[in-house]
DNA sequence: CGGCTGACTCTGG
DNA sequence: TCCAGAGCCAGCC
């Protein structure tokens, strides 16, 4: 589906392209992600938002890892930034600090 | 060209 | 349910 709009385009490329279509208030893992965008694995996927600019306009905050929390790099915090972010467009935690993918997951299956 | 690193995921204990 | 180890691919020395 996507990997037909770009075909010489970088990966770091797809993978921003294939989080910007993440409508607001659902998220996505890096797994689906990396399904989507094809030929890449979850890592790398992870290591493409590590290298985000500040004033990108991709919406990170709405990947998250498969089990449904927020992974940051081992900078350290700013998880809670994180959480503070999706709560605003609508993405509820549990008390365990997991997402619910039957409420705001995108491409579930 | 080869090795190291990393915002992950899966499996087993 | 939580923790540890192995596999994985692209980028950057």
């Amino acid at each position: 589906m996507f990997k037909d709009s770009f075909q010489n385009v970088p990966l770091y490329q797809r993978i921003y392209t294939v989080v910007r279509h993440i409508p607001p208030g659902q998220v996505a893992t890096y797994g689906q992600v990396a399904r989507i965008v094809g030929r890449c694995t979850a890592r790398v996927v992870g290591y493409a938002m590590a290298v985000l600019p500040c004033d990108t306009d991709v919406p990170w905050h709405r990947v998250i890892n498969g089990q449904g929390r927020i992974s940051l790099r081992t900078s350290g915090n700013g998880s809670t930034e994180e959480r503070r972010l999706l709560e605003t467009e609508g993405v509820c935690f549990n008390h365990q600090g997991r997402v619910d993918f039957n409420e705001v997951g995108w491409f579930r299956q």
